[in-house]
DNA sequence: CGATTTTGACCTGCGC
DNA sequence: GCGCAGGTCAAAATCG
């Protein structure tokens, strides 16, 4: 499976520790988290193949379990997380749901362990999801359509016919938010724990979308930065490359407009006779705050699923707890039982409000990984023995 | 008032 | 050295 996240420009390999803390998610490698999430969110991650890339059912599996298991956590006084989980409609994607769900183990039979994990606390599982080792363990370096996307974009022949200095590099792709982000003019980017500023905006050639610039703007002297752009092939992907690291802890809160989204000024204000960015440049996706996926946007996802999914995949979503999918595609097909989940787990409560865990299969180049979501209660809920 | 964003200017690295 | 393109700076504007 494809290394997570893990890529290095000049060579080096780099380590899902270093990937994670850099995009933001390492908060339980260290485990200094103390709040379990109380309310967790909902994100969907859209993973395109272009019709050049060769896209094998195993190298969507792959590029699946790049994002299965992947961890954003806000500072403990938001308390807020994602916990990203993907579904694919195949064998290998089911089972990256269950290595993501189990720490990096590869279980073939999700029916006992899966079971067992889910028992688990989200403080159990959570750095678990996160331990290098472990997800290093289960991954190579076999190259699947996302790494060579992230190759291309990071390869000094895209990026331009100069070659400089080879920095430390880190590329993460996502799936970028729908442009707009539900306000006009507006573009969300998934932010993470730091807090970045923006210091510029550059069009870039050969890009019809400007790439963005931002600094680490949690401590001064801090030397991380990060790029954010558009993939060109993929307008749905946003590419974002980590550079150098951070120099400094991790906040313990942002900062108030970090990562915050800011409203062009309308009217009168010089910015406005000026000409805007947008006039000269397709608009770059702004920080934003942790995504927060509202009930219509839920139900809009589901009514995805529902319409589209059910085609293929036999997905059965009850309100109490137990989600069951079948793959036709595969001969193995995957069968998650959660009937045993305790709902007051607040893991649980997750898959009890609004459990919504879809494949979309718009076309065999194409799958989106849905997460679930939920709001569980507003404390830690231990579970018994 | 302090933080961020915007945006033109400037700097830097590289190929020719 | 020149030109190109990416990266950074910094003043002004904006926001809460």
């Amino acid at each position: 499976m494809c290394s997570y996240f893990s890529e290095r420009v000049g060579g080096e390999q780099g380590d899902l520790a270093d990937i994670v803390r850099a995009s933001g998610c390492g908060k339980a490698l260290g485990q200094t988290h103390q709040v379990i999430p109380i309310e967790w969110q909902l994100s969907m991650e859209t993973i395109n193949f272009s019709p050049s890339m060769e896209s094998s059912a195993d190298d969507r599996s792959n590029t699946i379990c790049d994002f299965v298991g992947t961890t954003f956590f806000d500072g403990p006084e938001t308390a807020g997380g994602v916990v990203k989980v993907g579904m694919g409609n195949d064998e290998g994607a089911a089972t990256a749901m269950q290595r993501a769900l189990s720490g990096g183990n590869d279980i073939r039979r999700p029916g006992d362990d899966f079971s067992r994990v889910l028992q688990m606390s989200p403080s159990e599982i959570k750095p678990q999801l996160l331990v290098a080792d472990r997800m290093k363990a289960n991954g190579g370096s076999r190259s699947c359509p996302l790494d060579q996307e992230r190759s291309r974009i990071s390869s000094p022949q895209v990026l331009g016919t100069k070659k400089r200095k080879p920095l430390s590099k880190k590329v993460v792709c996502i799936a970028a938010p729908p442009a707009g982000g539900g306000r006009p003019g507006g573009e969300v980017v998934p932010s993470d724990l730091w807090a970045w500023r923006k210091y510029g905006q550059k069009p870039i050639k050969g890009s019809p979308y400007p790439r963005g610039y931002y600094r680490c703007s949690s401590s001064k002297g801090c030397s991380a930065r990060k790029q954010v752009e558009r993939s060109r092939t993929d307008p749905n992907m946003l590419v974002i490359t980590y550079t150098s690291d951070h120099n400094h802890p991790w906040p313990t809160q942002r900062n108030s407009l970090a990562g915050s989204t800011r409203s062009r000024p309308t009217k009168n204000g010089s910015s406005a006779t000026k000409s805007s960015p947008s006039d000269r440049n397709p608009p770059l996706p702004e920080v934003a705050s942790h995504p927060s996926v509202k009930e219509e946007e839920a139900r809009e996802m589901k009514k995805t699923v529902d319409n589209t999914e059910k085609r293929e995949l036999n997905l059965v979503f009850e309100p109490n707890c137990k989600v069951l999918m079948n793959s036709s595609s595969q001969p193995d097909d995957f069968f998650a039982d959660l009937s045993e989940l305790d709902a007051s787990d607040p893991l649980g409560l997750a898959f009890a409000s609004k459990a919504l865990i879809g494949v979309e299969r718009e076309n065999k180049d194409s799958l989106a990984i849905f997460d679930w979501v939920a709001n569980s209660s507003t404390e830690t809920k231990k579970r018994g023995p």
